[in-house]
Formats: structure tokens, C-alpha cells, sequence
DNA sequence: GCCAACGTTGGC
DNA sequence: GCCAACGTTGGC
């Protein structure tokens, strides 16, 4: 069963145009473990929408496909890394996360009002205040109206 | 730039 | 195990 996620990321840092430049990218540096948690429940072929934060508008951006699961965040052993953790080791990591690819570019990127006039907070976690979880399962209901909004309905 | 929200750290 | 202090996130 395909699951839905929304991943969280300051485009300064890297952005949706990073990821099609790249075509696919380690996502790696999350240092939280609730965070993590859900980063190691992804499975291959899960959908990820990708989201712009600390930026005007923050929005959702676009769309990303996850192709590989378990992965070692390699940035937790470099002592150069910003990510770095002195108390991970090669046996014992402690960063799980997963990789992903591009899917799409949303032609026009759904902002955080427009998200939060269309859905509750109970429902879609990143419209709730104060949320700083930076990865989060997404409800497929919730998910299908991102993607496709019923034909009539006004756009989101 | 401000500051509310919230996660983490560390003293006790 | 509690909780105050502190640091970070991220919308505004």
C-alpha cells in the first residue's frame, strides 16, 4: 500500500529545483526523532509531497517518490557536516532515512493558506500552529485532494 | 526581525 | 523524573 508523506525543507537549503537538477537525493540531516520515526516507516514507491518552509509563501511544492528505505544518513559520521553526531557510530547509527526522486514540479505551489482554508488541522498536521515536525504522514483521502481536486471545485 | 511553540539538555 | 534554561524552527 502506497503511503503519503509530506517532507519539509528550506529552499535556501534545498529546494524542489535542487531535487530535479539532482534527480534524486539522500534526505538526509533530520535531527529529530519523531521526525526519524516516520522516515524509517517510508517504504519504496510511498509519495512525498515537498514543502517549502521559511519562505514567502511556505507551499507545497511539489512531488517526490520514495526509492530506497533504511538508508544511513551518512552526514551523522562527518565530523565537517553540520548534521554531525559524536555519538553515532558506523555500528550503531542513530539517523535512519530514505532516499528520494523527483516526480514533479507542481505547475503552481499550494501555500500554507490556501492549505489551511481546505483542510483541518486534525487532518493535514502541517496547517496546525506551531507545528515543526518536519516529516509527517499524510491521510491518502487527504493526499487524492492535494493531488486532484474534484473537477467543479474551485482550485486549491 | 520578532517571537510563539516546542524539543533538548542538564542540574538537582 | 522533574523542570528551568536554552536553542531551534518557522510563520508572520
Amino acid at each position: 500500500m502506497i503511503r503519503y508523506w509530506l517532507i519539509k525543507s528550506e529552499p535556501d537549503d534545498y529546494s524542489i529545483d535542487d531535487l530535479q537538477r539532482d534527480t534524486t537525493a539522500i534526505w538526509d540531516g533530520v535531527r529529530n526523532y519523531q521526525a526519524r520515526n516516520f522516515l524509517r516507516q517510508m517504504q519504496v514507491g510511498d509519495l512525498a509531497f515537498f514543502y517549502h518552509s521559511n519562505v514567502k509563501p511556505p507551499a507545497i511544492v511539489g512531488l517526490a517518490k520514495i526509492i530506497e528505505s533504511q538508508v544511513i544518513d551518512p552526514t551523522q559520521f562527518d565530523p565537517q557536516s553540520k548534521y554531525f553526531d559524536p555519538k553515532a557510530t558506523p555500528d550503531n547509527p542513530r539517523w535512519q532515512t530514505a532516499s528520494v526522486a523527483f516526480v514533479e514540479k507542481f505547475a503552481e505551489a499550494i501555500s500554507l493558506s490556501q492549505l489551511k482554508e481546505k483542510f483541518q488541522p486534525e487532518e493535514l498536521w502541517v496547517v496546525k500552529r506551531g507545528n515543526r515536525l518536519s516529516v509527517m504522514p499524510v491521510e491518502e483521502t487527504v493526499a487524492q485532494k492535494i493531488l486532484a481536486p474534484s473537477a467543479g471545485s474551485p482550485a486549491l
